[in-house]
DNA sequence: GAATAGATCCGC
DNA sequence: CGGATCTATTCA
């Protein structure tokens, strides 16, 4: 099995590429191995849904990063979801990362908030981190294009009419 | 300082 | 549907 770890070249195509393409690779976490089933894309500029559309904050201020770092943010006083930064320093994009299987255990983490209560994931641990050069937090690809398709985003008010979603077909 | 809405999930 | 109860924005 082919195991190649992205490179930051990767998160520096555009956000919706990005989103796309990480459907079917592997987050390596610690000892966890989930592989994506469903994203969607963020874009800073003109994207009224994402947290950095309306300026940086010490929140946000990651996805105004360079790319390939992990974003990871607390919502609803209970839930962390995982993204991933896209598009070079001073451009806020990020591929949210709302699902994906557990290798190991098979379970189905249908659910950005699910899937980081599963590995553990916490802002205060886990955002920010260079995902490039991690030895426990990394993507790799196996080499499989999986065919998706394209959706509405889900859980928001706004921008809904955009299709940044992304889902493997099963 | 207070009020409110939000990229959520679970239990009743 | 309501609860949990953090974060950022808006209003006073």
């Amino acid at each position: 099995m082919r195991m190649l770890k992205l490179k930051r070249d990767f998160f520096m195509q555009p956000t919706l590429t990005v989103a796309q393409e990480l459907l079917g690779k592997v987050i390596n976490f610690k000892d966890y191995h989930i592989q994506i089933t469903e994203t969607e894309a963020y874009l800073g500029d003109n994207d009224a849904a994402c947290h950095a559309s309306r300026g940086i904050t010490k929140r946000t201020q990651v996805m105004f990063g360079q790319a390939g770092f992990s974003y990871v943010y607390f919502i609803y006083g209970m839930y962390h979801c995982l993204n991933f930064v896209t598009e070079p320093k001073g451009t806020a994009a990020a591929v949210l990362i709302r699902g994906g299987i557990d290798l190991k255990s098979k379970l189905n983490l249908n659910g950005p908030g699910k899937l980081c209560r599963f590995l553990g994931i916490t802002k205060d641990e886990h955002n920010a981190l260079d995902i490039i050069n991690h030895e426990q937090f990394f993507v790799y690809d196996l080499g499989m294009k999986p065919t998706f398709i394209q959706t509405p985003r889900i859980g928001i008010k706004v921008a809904t009419d955009k299709p940044w979603r992304f889902l493997v077909k099963d």
